[in-house]
DNA sequence: CGTCTTTGACCTGCGC
DNA sequence: GCGCAGGTCAAAGACG
């Protein structure tokens, strides 16, 4: 059962980033789950994230979907939100060779899918904790199967698991840390 | 027994 | 209106 709580990887991670090559940019596990919610807010810094459907509609890899056709977030309620009005929105690509990453959580599958156009399925999970809505969508990149794309959907109304153990050495590792303003998501593309 | 993954079906929006 | 594609649901089965 594969329930996300391996130890973290000793992989290389990397911001999508804007402006600069997206993919040189490397950090550890601890750097990102460190990051505040205010990151990003400042375009002069080299530190920006875009919103994962620039790199679902491919922007960075060539992807290409309904949900990104028009700029627009569906919802299953049929609601569409422009995508500068989805809140809390982050993706990364992570040099690893394990498509599950130990980020603090525990994450319930829900769903896979093949996309078309990548030889490699993407799946999607939901934080498994009571009335956290977070969702995380894990696939590998398809121009280059070493490296894992992930894309994290809302922000969890709980602290994590890994919390405790963590404590000691991650203070400020908090519920919140996957926060994407969006302000600083950049309508931009990578070309 | 509870919780998870798997997977086909279904829903929705968009382009033609 | 139809087909395509992404995202989600939910039943069935697996696992500890």
């Amino acid at each position: 059962m594969d329930y996300h709580q391996n130890p973290k990887p000793s992989c290389n991670y990397s911001y999508i980033k804007e402006g600069l090559d997206p993919w040189t940019i490397e950090f550890q596990p601890s750097d990102y789950l460190m990051l505040d919610d205010g990151f990003g807010e400042d375009d002069s810094s080299s530190q920006n994230m875009v919103s994962s459907e620039q790199v679902a509609s491919g922007s960075s890899t060539g992807y290409s979907g309904a949900t990104s056709r028009n700029n627009s977030i569906k919802c299953r309620n049929g609601v569409k939100k422009n995508k500068r009005e989805v809140e809390h929105r982050v993706a990364f690509r992570t040099k690893s060779e394990l498509e599950i990453m130990d980020d603090g959580f525990k994450w319930r599958k829900y769903g896979k899918k093949s996309v078309k156009n990548s030889p490699n399925p993407r799946n999607y999970y939901k934080c498994s904790s009571s009335g956290c809505n977070v969702k995380k969508r894990v696939e590998r990149d398809r121009e280059d199967s070493r490296y894992v794309l992930t894309s994290y959907d809302g922000v969890h109304n709980h602290e994590s698991p890994c919390m405790v153990y963590y404590n000691n050495q991650m203070p400020l590792m908090a519920s919140n840390a996957w926060t994407l303003q969006p302000s600083s998501l950049h309508s931009s593309s990578f070309s």
